[in-house]
DNA sequence: TATGACTAACTCACCAGTTCGTACATTAGT
DNA sequence: ACTAATGTACGAACTGGTGAGTTAGTCATA
């Protein structure tokens, strides 16, 4: 979980001093915490409990507890922006490239559930952390472009007959990737079955892309 | 939101004694509390300050502040399966049924964003809450059941190729209708498009329908 | 129908433990 | 010598919960 490299501590029993190595450790126990416990639940005096540093670090750092939320996110949001990236479908027709980048968001999103929780979290409070970042307004979605590129190809040969822009097709995929993830714990208290049971993984992987295969390829009534 | 029938008061000053309105009162002032700020956000006193009686009440009636997010929790979910009982589509063929059956959901969840958040919120916590009450352990799904049936009727007369059972298809349906309105403000302010804007209603509301039905009637490949 | 016993419903005041935040002192590294 | 980085101690406001006492409505009975 820790995204930080330790270096080999000097001194036995002090730590170095590293402005760099401090952030990111209160960071990473922030991220655990806010997933854990929400924003409201969440206790600093906690987060700095489980830091190899004090409470003061955090606000020296941070300033208070919304900026240290809003940090946490602006990481967690920059690591799926970065998986993005990765994305490399040009070679693939438009059929198979939707389905590499659905799978790509399903994985992502089973991988990070607290990236789950924390987005679920800025929800509620209406995505107030968000509109303080100036980083976040700017971060944009690799994902989309790939997303428009596919599609304008798709349109174009035929293949695609919905009429989708880039921005509803993401959502359609977010949705079932997200809600999987999200609302694991009720789902399954009232329906009995657990979406992210590793022995269903690759049934509900498939079935997202059937999905939005079908829903992207429908013979549509010609109006 | 009230849910109380007021009786008219028959002394100037002072209310009446009514249990069941006091009750009432305080349920319905703790769904908005707890929504608006999640479980640890939420404040006994506020709670109880916007009430026409007491915090002591609160604890009279509820015993505490998780029994009484749960209560919270069973109402809320106490309506959406009274709203699916309603739901009448023996008259329909396959197709029509399911979706009028998604519509019914999109709907719901749009006109009670409230439930929405609640149920994030228990997610947050894993639906402990949902764990402790008796009533949500046997509350059932209608909408389940209406499912079953479709989809049998569908499947057996060949209309529907795509072999999901019935919790897998209120999975999909549910997860765009929920995400539309628990993502709101983050999709919103990361990608500039309200999903809950009145003008796009109509459109995201055939797309839910087409979504499901192009699944469940796609050509699959013989295997 | 007047009366008095009974209890559910309600009010008020208060507390013990938290919780975010900060003033102030100190130290490591350059 | 200077400054960025860090540690200690503390407090004001809050927060869930409760102890103790009060009142409105009901009902059995004379």
């Amino acid at each position: 979980m820790t995204s930080v490299d330790e270096p080999a501590r000097p001194h036995g029993n002090g730590r170095t001093r590293d402005a760099a190595r401090t952030r990111a450790e209160i960071l990473d126990v922030a991220t655990q915490e806010f997933a854990r416990a929400g924003y409201a639940g969440a206790r600093v005096d906690d987060i700095a409990a489980r830091t190899s540093t004090t409470k003061r670090m955090i606000y020296y750092y941070f300033g208070g507890k919304d900026q240290l939320f809003t940090a946490v996110l602006e990481r967690a949001y920059g690591v799926i922006r970065d998986a993005e990236q990765q994305l490399d479908v040009e070679h693939l027709d438009p059929v198979a490239a939707i389905r590499r980048l659905a799978e790509l968001t399903f994985d992502h999103h089973e991988q990070h559930p607290d990236f789950i929780r924390l987005v679920s979290i800025e929800n509620i409070h209406e995505a107030e952390h968000i509109a303080a970042s100036e980083k976040l307004g700017r971060i944009g979605s690799p994902a989309l472009d790939v997303i428009r590129r596919i599609l304008a190809s798709g349109q174009e040969s035929g293949l695609f007959t919905a009429e989708v822009d880039a921005v509803d097709l993401h959502a359609m995929i977010s949705s079932f990737c997200f809600f999987r993830v999200a609302n694991r714990h009720t789902f399954g208290a009232l329906f009995g079955r657990d979406l992210v049971d590793p022995a269903q993984r690759e049934r509900y992987r498939a079935m997202l892309g059937d999905m939005v295969i079908a829903y992207l390829t429908a013979e549509r009534a010609t109006d």
